[in-house]
DNA sequence: CTCGGCCTGCTC
DNA sequence: GAGCAGGCCGAG
């Protein structure tokens, strides 16, 4: 679900609400006889995580690419939402959230009680999130894997020339590969390729020069500018206080197939690349 | 690199 | 009932 400018609306909300505050309770609801990947890391870090987390302070709220990662005074735990990843931030008590059943329901995996008394609550209905304790090395280790921060200042135009040098595969999947520049996902490479006018199929090593300092200005903006709207939400994207992003009504391109196209009119095209829907417009994009 | 798998829920 | 959904990992 979130991708790069979800996780940084949810970081800056979640911020505000839980820096300073200590984790009183670590609440986590293992159904017994599911043994779902997610469940099975909770499961064997269960212990670990209830003595760790407990009577620790909250001292940062980071992100790194799609990661969130929450600095205890000792240690630290490292987040990540998959598809349907939800955090929600309340105070204590039973939390209504845009008609759902309260909170915590059956999809509500993880909840931290706080000091306040303020409540943080985990929710997955697809379970392909992550929630992990990390030491020092094993947060480096994870995140050396990852290419650029796409808004920060080792992304370059050359930076993306490098990830797209030498191959065959076409850029909408490079742009997909979090080793090349990492937060984009699949609605945002879509938005930017269509901002860059280049054709989600164009193999990496023919993108030129002229394209990729096209291509590098349209993902800095087309982030940036679904940050200033908080995010986009298709179906269930939320941020910690349940208020949906305001970004959706701005995609030019994605989730509109058939739709004209924002420049030319003609109707918007889908289509299958590196598994994902792909969203293209057939006269603008060469 | 691409593919299938991991999950639940929604739409056709 | 099939196929699809904002992500990633491991196998090939």
């Amino acid at each position: 679900m979130p991708e790069l400018p979800e996780v940084e609306t949810i970081r800056r909300v979640l911020e505000e609400k839980v820096v300073g505050r200590k984790i009183v309770k670590v609440e986590l609801r293992i159904p017994k006889l599911t043994a779902t990947r997610l469940h099975r890391d909770l499961r064997g870090q269960e212990a670990v995580l209830r003595t760790r987390l407990t009577g620790r302070r909250i001292a940062a709220v980071r992100r790194r690419a799609k990661y969130l990662v929450l600095d205890l005074d000792q240690g630290r735990l490292i987040i990540h939402l998959g598809m349907t990843g939800q955090i929600f931030a309340a105070p204590a008590g039973p939390l209504p959230v845009n008609g759902l059943p309260l909170l915590p329901d059956k999809h509500t995996h993880v909840v931290l009680r706080l000091t306040g008394p303020m409540c943080v609550y985990f929710r997955d209905i697809r379970q392909f999130g992550r929630l992990r304790l990390v030491s020092d090395p094993e947060e480096e280790r994870l995140f050396a894997r990852l290419g650029p921060e796409p808004l920060g200042r080792a992304f370059s135009p050359q930076t993306l020339r490098q990830g797209f040098s030498g191959k065959k595969a076409p850029v909408k999947a490079l742009l997909l590969n979090q080793q090349v520049v990492a937060g984009l996902g699949n609605i945002y490479a879509d938005e930017a390729l269509f901002r860059a006018r280049i054709h989600p199929q164009t193999p990496g090593r023919r993108i030129t020069p002229g394209q990729a300092r096209t291509l590098h200005q349209a993902i800095r903006q087309t982030l940036s500018e679904a940050i200033r709207f908080r995010g986009t939400t298709m179906s269930d994207y939320y941020d910690p206080e349940s208020r949906k992003g305001g970004f959706q009504d701005r995609l030019q391109v994605y989730g509109r197939p058939g739709e004209p196209c924002p420049n030319c009119g003609r109707p918007l095209r889908k289509s299958r690349i590196a598994q994902r829907g792909t969203h293209w417009c057939a006269h603008c994009q060469k």
